[in-house]
DNA sequence: CCAAACATGTAACGGGTTACATGATTAC
DNA sequence: GTAATCATGTAACCCGTTACATGTTTGG
């Protein structure tokens, strides 16, 4: 029950449209939070159902037509409720991981190919990351708001440094690996 | 379509019953890829169907009756030909990170203590992951599948670090943060 | 005018989660 | 004998994914 939180997060920071908000979701939020613009427009009706985002007047509610959302108060009460509320974290769930595992039982063969390439995505993922820093965190910007912001890119930042560097010691195994 | 291939490792590495998979799955494997045992039992019923794994004979098909499968050829090729394909890496999804940016619009009230409880459960995850190093990889086992085991569980250790200092450092900073 | 891009949806499916059901074995 | 535990399942629901459908605006 993330997505809903997800997107009343958005419509709060800039009301938008479904479309709109899929772009969005495509970075931003999106890089901790990623969803499909069917997954938006369906959760967008249930928000609606439920009053806690209503669609700007002026819209005609028809197919192929442009609906600008903004949250109600109900969906800001909502928001704060979830955010203050405990929860869990989620348990650690990787491909790649099982995948080694399952290497040690059936053979290696193959996978480096993909630890190469998986390298390379995490390196340019993070390269993505420090350049939004660079650009949207200069020394002096520190109201509250781009603290926690900068503390969620920082995340995206060292786990990625992570990554790379988990993904090298892999490779540098593999490179001593018997039969590879 | 993880689920099948962590069972078929975890068969492989010893035959079971679906209540010991569930039992290994709370540990080991489900470290990295969790599942109950409703999930487990409706994959070993396809899997079964689908002629990758069978049920050991000497048990009755009974309800409350215990059933031991082993794997079959057509199980491990299918385990060696999923481990060998490229699969692209999942986009991080994360609760967390949702709440803080939520937090930047809503207001941090109640967070805090929620951090420092996600703190205090992955200090314990990594000090259990540092055990099993210490149990399971003294220096002198490096078998290739020593090796691999030693390297997933190294990725665990890892992230677990990474997330203790990264809860450490987002508390430091509420600590500086104005209402708090 | 027509193709591309914009914009909003519907339908079907599969995996993960939760609640519940049922039979067999063991401990007291 | 009966309660707890072992063991295997069924059913319903929600979310994420994929494929497809439909209408509108804009550029050539």
């Amino acid at each position: 029950m993330s997505l809903p939180h997800a997107i009343l997060t958005a419509l709060l920071e800039k009301p938008s449209s479904g479309l709109e908000l899929t772009r969005r979701f495509d970075k931003s939020i999106g890089y901790f939070w990623s969803a499909t613009h069917q997954q938006i427009y369906r959760e967008l009706g249930r928000l609606e159902a439920e009053g806690h985002i209503r669609a700007l007047p002026a819209a005609q509610p028809a197919r192929g037509q442009k609906k600008n959302y903004e949250v109600l108060a109900a969906g800001r009460d909502e928001l704060a409720r979830w955010t203050a509320a405990g929860q869990d974290p989620k348990p650690l769930r990787d491909t790649m991981l099982l995948r080694l595992r399952a290497a040690a039982v059936v053979g290696t063969t193959g996978i480096e190919t993909d630890l190469r390439r998986h390298l390379a995505l995490h390196q340019r993922q993070l390269a993505e990351y420090q350049e939004i820093e660079q650009r949207d965190f200069p020394p002096g910007k520190d109201s509250p708001q781009d603290r926690l912001h900068h503390l969620v890119l920082r995340a995206g930042i060292d786990l990625e440094t992570f990554w790379t560097r988990w993904f090298e010691h892999a490779l540098e195994e593999f490179a001593q690996l018997p039969g590879s």
